[in-house]
DNA sequence: CGTTTTTGACCAGCGC
DNA sequence: GCGCTGGTCAAAAACG
């Protein structure tokens, strides 16, 4: 449905492992139609791209999103021409996204050794095409990157994902679409020469996990989202968020925009993600059900190579996509409409 | 009560 | 060695 379209920069700077994946994807420099608020929310990215054989250990990888799917199945009915038949056409679609690797975050954490000239995003080469939106690098953070400067040499990934639209007044807060981890904001800092702040995650799954990842905007543009990941995940896939005390207050409902502590001044720039996405939540445990784990530290969640569980998952999402899509889009839907994954908490009520 | 977010302080890497 | 900057810590507050 999506135009995802990935380009693997063929420049490889030996000993600098950064490399680039670009995609397309909805959000693009020009304002997308007024549509529905939840579709200038976000627009996710979701079309066959190509695949890497590196996952970088990324555990989503092999495992089928349903949440992206779910995102996937319901796009924001705007930027026709970029996200395909981006509108309701969503079940004649899910026959594509048959052939399409499971994961659309996992897609754009392939990564590729290259090096980049330019920060992720940043470089103004990046957007040169319209289309090109997702970036995704691998630094092993080299002295004198431009980028993203860290302390000791660690692997990282750099993923560029569309944001949602700061444009949007009603919301303080920004929605960010994560991944099915369960992520803890730890931190949050400006960036010099970035007009966003970075917020730091750490993943919550796992006491002993390492995981990190820090979310910030691009300073170029806005509408991209710049998430780095960093370590990997020690442990299986959550096969439950431990934790909902709490995660409501990243909804953009009442809490993130009531509580805007005085000392924020930056609420409307702020990052902030919604670290457990309920429709990850509550898809994800069945998900895990089927994983199957190597051992301990990694796992292979269950491949769609079957089409008939393929079938099995997008007949039960087709279901679920008409109401969800009704959710979604009908406007005064109790703010959810404005969460791209609250809609699908609620289908699962 | 357990968990999260927020946020100032502290620490560490890097360039000069 | 110093200063700048980014990353992490930890206490407080908030939420369900």
């Amino acid at each position: 449905m999506c135009s995802f379209v990935l380009n693997r920069m063929e420049n490889y700077d030996q000993g600098d492992l950064t490399d680039i994946i670009r995609a397309t994807a909805a959000v693009t420099d020009s304002n997308p139609p007024a549509q529905t608020p939840a579709a200038a929310e976000w627009q996710f990215p979701s079309n066959p791209i190509a695949f890497s054989a590196d996952e970088f250990g990324d555990p989503l990888a092999h495992l089928r999103d349903p949440l992206i799917h779910a995102i996937a199945a319901s796009p924001p009915p705007l930027h026709p021409g970029l996200i395909g038949n981006g509108n309701l056409g969503l079940k004649i679609d899910l026959g594509d996204e048959m052939n399409r690797p499971p994961n659309l975050f996992s897609r754009m954490l392939q990564i590729s050794p290259e090096k980049l000239p330019l920060p992720p995003c940043e470089s103004p080469a990046a957007a040169p095409a319209p289309n090109r939106l997702i970036e995704s690098n691998l630094q092993i953070s080299s002295p004198r990157n431009t980028g993203i400067r860290r302390r000791k040499s660690q692997a990282k990934k750099v993923v560029c994902i569309p944001a949602p639209v700061p444009a949007n007044s009603r919301q303080s807060s920004e929605i960010v679409p994560s991944d099915l981890w369960a992520w803890r904001k730890y931190g949050q800092k400006p960036i010099k020469g970035s007009p966003y702040p970075r917020g730091y995650y750490r993943c919550s799954s796992s006491k002993g996990c390492s995981a990190r990842k820090q979310v910030e905007r691009s300073r170029t543009d806005p509408n991209m989202l710049v998430i780095t990941y960093t370590s990997e995940h020690n442990h299986p896939w959550p096969t439950q968020r431990n934790a909902l005390a709490g995660s409501t207050r990243a909804q953009p409902s009442k809490t993130s925009v009531a509580k805007t502590s005085p000392k924020s001044t930056n609420t409307k720039d702020e990052l902030k993600e919604t670290s457990t996405e309920p429709a990850a939540v509550k898809t994800e445990v069945d998900e895990a059900e089927e994983a199957e784990f190597d051992d301990g530290l990694s796992y292979k969640p269950a491949l769609p190579e079957s089409n008939q569980s393929e079938d099995s998952f997008f007949a039960g999402l087709g279901e679920i996509e008409a109401d969800s899509l009704d959710l979604l889009f009908t406007p005064g839907f109790d703010g959810k409409g404005l969460e791209p994954f609250g809609f699908y908490d609620s289908m699962h009520d």
